[in-house]
DNA sequence: TGCTTTTCGACTCCGATAGG
DNA sequence: CCTATCGGAGTCGAAAAGCA
């Protein structure tokens, strides 16, 4: 803003900017020990150094007057941070040459720090977040303004709420990110919503800011049976992706919620911890590899002689112990990276009665850890699931291409990171089907070229070796030729 | 544990195709 | 016609499973 512009903060407040000389913005740099437009000096021993009027309740006044100062011109300007040390027009101005000491804008913005409307940002008190609304008024705006555009039990972004088309005019449009996430946090803790961390889409939008889900009034449904009634409801166009979605809050929520106050601790293993099942123990293990950023597998799995039941097991960090020495010849065309780095990190567990219990656990890692924002990518992370194999079939029988479809895909459910699936997954689960279609394929063909050699030619001999499954393992035919050539 | 076999995941090459 | 991109297929190594 140009300093010979008018201010339409101190319009409001019935000041003038460039302070006039009765102006309270007069409260300039003292040059002399005192602060312009104020008569006496300052008492050192009651604010020392800070260039304040001696007198309380003048002072008082003026801090008051700066404090509404402050929160007026930052809600007019939508300024939600004051940089200490950078530029602010509000407290300089470069017609006198003359700036609000450093001291004097500390302790202004001190006394709104303390009136809970503006926070410091940093231990050195070099930037402060004004709150000219408090957080949960904040959270209130959003509530209305979902209310007020049918967000209801709807998915919009973090950036619509900043600058979509429905915010255009309102108070949230521009806030700041800080602000808007801690608001949304509250109101997610109240259940009102859900906030979902989506990262890597091609779409800034979605990579920086992720999406929430809003489910005002009532929470998001919270069962699978109940996310599988939308099937129910219309939805049949996208069924996966709502799934997808619902799971997705699931587990989000199951690590955020304000109920599970235990949560950071829950999810990390510790020696003597039990699990019902073996199953459940991997699925842990797993979700402790993806927060904390590393792939896992198994190093072995001791089974009973008697009965068959697991005895013992033992999970690890993907990068355990060393690549073994390649007895093959080395004529190999496309040698791979190597992935270990023999780490030590593992967790293992004995059967004692049916429970599986912690017995041996190690948690240093010797590498560096995938971050939050990279973790999905993590092979053990990620899983096809039958609802998506459908829609990825179901795309690729409709001739769109596996980039598009993989694309779309992963904007319906907010990132790739939700998608639980890569683009290389998508090829190879494609590669494998085909495979499997062709397998199918080359027997039926055979067996219809063997029906028609048997009407052409009566002495066409054939026969078929099964399996124990009933799958064809050997075929032996004969046609008139080779049977004369050979007097079978 | 250690070895072998099978399956899965990922890197690479190369031909087909879309777009300028 | 040229170039970039995509997708299919060959290939290799990791992981899992089975067995000793």
């Amino acid at each position: 803003m140009a300093a010979d512009e008018p201010n339409p903060v101190l319009a409001t407040s019935g000041l003038q900017f460039p302070p006039s000389t009765s102006s309270v913005l007069k409260v300039m740099e003292p040059k002399d020990g005192r602060l312009p437009g104020l008569t006496q000096k300052l008492s050192t021993e009651e604010i020392p150094n800070r260039g304040f009027k001696p007198v309380r309740d003048t002072r008082e006044k003026q801090i008051q007057l700066w404090k509404d100062l402050i929160i007026d011109y930052c809600k007019t300007q939508k300024i939600f941070v004051i940089g200490l040390e950078e530029e602010f027009p509000l407290f300089s101005n470069p017609v006198i040459e003359r700036s609000l000491s450093h001291e004097a804008r500390e302790a202004f913005l001190s006394a709104l720090v303390s009136e809970g409307r503006a926070e410091w940002m940093d231990k050195g008190h070099k930037k402060c977040l004004i709150l000219w609304h408090r957080i949960q008024d904040w959270a209130d705006i959003i509530v209305q303004f979902a209310k007020d555009n049918g967000l209801e039990d709807g998915v919009v972004t973090l950036e619509e709420i900043r600058s979509g088309t429905e915010s255009q005019g309102t108070e949230l449009q521009g806030i700041d990110r800080i602000i808007l996430n801690r608001a949304l946090k509250l109101l997610e803790q109240k259940g009102k919503l859900a906030i979902f961390k989506g990262t890597s889409t091609d779409d800034e939008v979605y990579r920086a800011f992720g999406k929430i889900w809003m489910g005002f009034g009532a929470r998001f449904p919270c069962s699978s049976s109940l996310a599988l009634s939308y099937f129910g409801f219309g939805f049949v166009i996208f069924p996966f992706f709502f799934f997808t979605a619902c799971s997705i809050y699931l587990r989000e929520g199951a690590s955020n919620s304000a109920s599970n106050k235990n949560s950071d601790m829950d999810w990390k293993p510790k020696l003597g911890m039990e699990f019902d099942s073996l199953e459940k123990a991997w699925t842990f293990w797993n979700d402790y590899g993806g927060k904390m950023g590393f792939g896992v597998r198994k190093a072995y799995t001791n089974k009973s002689k008697k009965d068959g039941s697991v005895t013992s097991v033992r999970f690890l960090c993907s990068k355990e112990g060393l690549r073994r020495v390649d007895k093959r010849d080395h004529l190999t065309k496309n040698p791979r990276q190597e992935t270990r780095t023999d780490c030590k990190v593992r967790m293992g567990l004995t059967n004692e009665n049916g429970i599986f219990r912690v017995s041996d656990l190690i948690e240093d890692h010797n590498h560096v850890l995938q971050t939050p924002k990279t973790a999905y990518m993590l092979p053990s992370q990620r899983n096809i699931s039958e609802v998506q194999a459908h829609e990825i079939e179901l795309a690729e029988d409709s001739g769109l291409q596996q980039r598009a479809s993989y694309e779309l895909f992963s904007r319906h459910v907010g990132g790739r990171d939700h998608l639980g699936f890569t683009r290389l997954d998508q090829k190879n689960y494609l590669r494998t089907r085909r495979q499997k279609s062709l397998k199918y394929g080359e027997a039926g063909c055979l067996l219809r070229y063997f029906q028609e050699q048997t009407l052409i030619d009566p002495s066409f001999y054939r026969a078929f070796q099964m399996d124990n499954e009933e799958q064809i393992t050997n075929i032996f035919w004969a046609d008139a030729r080779m049977r004369l050539d050979y007097g079978i």
